[in-house]
DNA sequence: GTGGTCTAGACCACC
DNA sequence: GTGGTCTAGACCACG
């Protein structure tokens, strides 16, 4: 599990980690019970403060994607959290809309669109267990 | 041209502005050569300190997305910015993986993503020159 | 006497009329007692409004470079105008620094910058009466 | 880094900060990822509102010329913006001619032109890394 | 009326 | 301590 942090960019550090360990949990690349490195090694690997890694881990425990067991380490919860479907709803349709934008001023048209996703769909399965459908609940 | 803010998003208010005006840039809803309201006017409508509108239309300018004339108002630019076609590209497929991270986070599935982004791709349109016609629901 | 104006300079456009007039006098290229266009048709050739080219011929003669003479039109005045020489040293010393800063972060060294100056220089004298030294006084 | 704003000036002082800043870089007294001063503490230290300090280092980022990192600071950036060289060798020549066409008019000729030329370059070299050495004078 | 600049504060998030 | 955002004014220059 290889990160990615880039200081100058405008989302906080704390958020860039906390995005790249939820996406990699969504696409099942990192799996239910997985352990993390500790804060500390992390924090070294990626070389930021401590506290910035312990803040990311923090909130994705509150969030319910991570726990930590007492001097054993954190892991990746088996029951991914639910949040409020409608809310998250809104959120999802709100991306899609930002997403096509970029797009669109890219030039691209819709269906060049459907495309990018496509492959951006089969990279992302790509090496992670074959997703069971989930209900939508 | 009507914008709704919502001082309680954690996306900062001028950014909001920022979105939907190129938003609607991307989708020809304002059009080359399109007067904006006045950095004033639009603040009193939108019930904020002019400095804030001013910021957005300051930061739309520096990414070529509008133009200014002292004493005659602000314009939408006729040549949109172009970026080095590769990066750009590179900037789409990972806004790609992150809205279907986001989105399978969320429990959905490939094909109900792409039912998503078809219909925030009706509802940009929507208003749009060469636009289907549809309810406004 | 072709002039060039962008409305959306940051330059005032009646500033960018008085430059391009005092260069084309300070070259040459404009000659004493020359007459020039009324500011009516200066107007309607650029596309401004009357009172913008006005303001720069006003400008104009109060700093001495041209004189209107009632019902017969604008003149460039045939005594160039003397500023405190003191201060017109220190104006031009911090063009300089300017034009050289310019320059180096452009990637160019010094000597390129004395030649692209020199080019400057037969460019502008080019098709000009040939400029009798004058005391620098 | 010592900045000298003169409020009188026509120029703003967010412009004049600019304006030195982009010269230190050009020149090499500033250095690539070199820190600059919190906004805070250089608008103490010009004794001018925190926000218009803040304005200059803003425009001075989306230029490309430094860049922030929330919590840690402002510094130059290691890759200074580059234009299209054709188009940057256009602007240069145009600030040689305005820079030539200013000088012909306060009654200097060429070779006195290109004597300030070069006291300018000393007086900008100076302190720079590979400087010669001079009196401050 | 339009944008351009500046002030003197304030509160928050991040590191 | 650092930058990020916002406010509610003010004065000026331009067209």
């Amino acid at each position: 599990m290889e990160l990615i942090i880039n200081p100058a960019d405008e989302l906080p550090i704390y958020r860039q980690i906390m995005r790249q360990i939820t996406e990699a949990i969504a696409v099942g690349r990192l799996k239910s019970g997985e352990k993390l490195k500790s804060h500390r090694d992390l924090s070294e690997e990626l070389v930021i403060a401590p506290l910035t890694v312990k803040k990311a881990y923090d909130e994705l425990e509150a969030l319910g994607f991570i726990e930590t067991q007492r001097g054993r380490g954190t892991f990746v919860c088996t029951a991914p959290p639910r949040l409020d479907p409608v809310e998250q709803r809104d959120k999802i349709q709100q991306a899609a809309r930002s997403f096509l934008s970029q797009a669109y001023l890219a030039g691209l048209r819709y269906t060049e669109v459907v495309k990018i996703l496509k492959d951006a769909d089969r990279e992302l399965t790509a090496g992670a267990p074959s997703r069971k459908e989930k209900e939508t609940a």
